[in-house]
Order: structure tokens, then sequence, then C-alpha cells
DNA sequence: TATTGTTATACTCTATAACTATA
DNA sequence: TATAGTTATAGAGTATAACAATA
């Protein structure tokens, strides 16, 4: 995998790919174009022992209110089951705290500490960052056409 | 996972992430685009008995010349070694062929047989009808532009 | 009865290293 | 010495089912 890209130019299989149908399938085109793109963020956020889904739960969690366990699978589209190591890890390293919604005692409001505010900050930043690099053959208007399109298809279902 | 989506209308979560400024990460928006799309493509090509990997693999075997192994990896965006795995499904259903290349013999051109051709039109369809499914929220000229935008980041490096 | 969080399990995908045959 | 394909293995991600506490 590491030399994929290597590989790809060096044969030429990229000229040949980019006439093939698949080529313009928006589905495969996505998978190909962000595939290097998590690696990336992942080594990045590694410096601040954090990976990609413990960095979007930060994140949910570093809303006014915090989120259910429930509402945070719901927002990453992951399972309910896969949050609660999510959030035992976060929680171990002090950066998120569990409590419990005195609205529903079912529930656990999943709320950053100020170490995970901190922590958040500093890891949007390299994120962003990344997310600049990656996309450097993109001009910044075409950066915001492509998330504006995505938020369309998140946010309009 | 299944019922991820409910989750999030049912408790407000969709509006509350729209707001949070993770919503506006590149990388995040397309992870949770395009999480159910691939979901969505390989249970409708379980019908064809193909997987989107395998589909990808036949997709590139339908070129003019076939490829080698080594460019399927680097087209694929997947290791040399778990291309094995799916030649070896795809040639033992018949769908593609495994010849020496007379030039190198290390090497082995994959190319599609007169079935695997017929099955891919067939499975093209059902994955074309899927994606305008999958992003029925964008206009055609919208769903163009992200198909554009994601061709300059594949083939523009 | 239904739902939240939890545990357990199986399966797919990803990453890495080593081996063989050819070059 | 280097490269193509292969095998093996470990880790990360995904999908399901069942259970206790609470509603």
């Amino acid at each position: 995998m590491s030399s994929a890209e290597d590989t790809d130019r060096a044969t030429g299989a990229h000229d040949i790919l980019a006439g093939l149908p698949i080529a313009f399938d928006i589905e495969f085109l996505n998978v190909k174009a962000f595939a290097s793109g998590t690696r990336i963020v992942n080594s990045r956020l590694q410096r601040l022992g954090l990976r990609v889904r413990e960095y979007s739960v930060l994140a949910v969690a570093c809303g006014e209110v915090g989120a259910t366990q429930r509402q945070l699978a719901g927002m990453l589209e992951l399972d309910p089951s896969q949050i609660v190591a999510l959030v035992d890890a976060l929680e171990r390293t002090g950066l998120v705290r569990r409590d419990i919604d005195p609205a529903d005692r079912r529930s656990r409001l999943v709320r950053a500490t100020p170490e995970g505010r901190r922590l958040f900050d500093r890891a949007r930043e390299v994120a962003g960052a990344a997310e600049r690099e990656a996309l450097a053959m993109l001009t910044d208007a075409e950066r915001d056409t492509l998330r504006a399109l995505l938020r369309k298809i998140v946010f309009s279902g």
C-alpha cells in the first residue's frame, strides 16, 4: 500500500485509469481521492495521541451541551457499540467525562474537559493543515465548492 | 450501525452536528457522505455476486489491454498482496484470466473474459443507479461538479 | 415493551514482512 | 540487486446479537 501511488505513476497506470469508465464513478473516485487523506491525518494526529475517530468524538464533545453516546453514534456514522471503547479511551486520558443525563438516567452525556478542549484546538489545526496539503491541487474556491457539495449530501437528507 | 441515521434524525443530533466546526472539515464530511453509499452499492452488487472491490478489479480488467497486478494495485489504491485474493475469486468464477506477460514473465496480465465483460456491463448499470439514488439530493449539474473536482484530486497528482 | 449503554463475536479491510521466480 | 506475485499475520474497522439498567 505504501508504494501504491509510486507504482501507479511509474507504470503509467494512472493515465490508463483516467480513461476507464469506472474513473467517472463518483463512488470510486471518492475512495481513491481520500484513501491517502485518512492515512495522512491519522499519522499527523498520532503525535497528539489521537486518531481520526477519537478526534471526531472529541470534536462533538466540545460542543455546547455535549452529546449522548447514541447521538454520537448517529453523528459519526458508527454503531453505538463502537462508541463505548472510543469514549473509554478519551475518558481514561482525561479528555472527556461521562455524566449521567439527569433527564434520562439511561443516557450518558459525553462532554470535553478543559484539557480536552485545549487538545482539540491543537488537533483541529493539525487536521486543517493536513487537509490543505492533501487538497493542494485545488484552488481555495474549488475546496469551498467541494465542502459545500459534501455538506449538502450530509445535511440535506 | 443500521439505525445510525434514524437515531441521528430522531434526536436532533443532525442539526447540532451541522453547526460544529468539524462539520466543515472536508475529510470528515467525506467519510460521512459516503459511509452509506458504499453499503448501498455493495448490497446491490451482491445480487451479481460482486462487491465493490471485485467490481473495481473487473472494471480495469475490461480495459483494452488489461493490467498487471501491480498496476491494479496502484489504480485501486490497494496493496499488491490484496490483489491476489481478488483476482483469484474472479478467475475462479471465470470472469477474468491471468495471462503471463510475454514481455516480462514475472508479470500477469489480468484481462476480462467475454462473460466478465457481460457481467461488468450489468454491474455498471447497477452501480450507476445506486450512485444516482445515493446522490439524489444533488442536481445533475452539482453531481457533474463533484465528479470533476474528485477527478482533479485523483488525476492531477 | 422499548431504549441506552455495554459486552461479545465474527467478518472485512488495511498494513507489513518475508518468500519464489524472474529480471 | 531489484521487481512481480504470493503467503502469512496482526491490527483496525464494521456488522450483529444479546444482556442489564432504566424508561
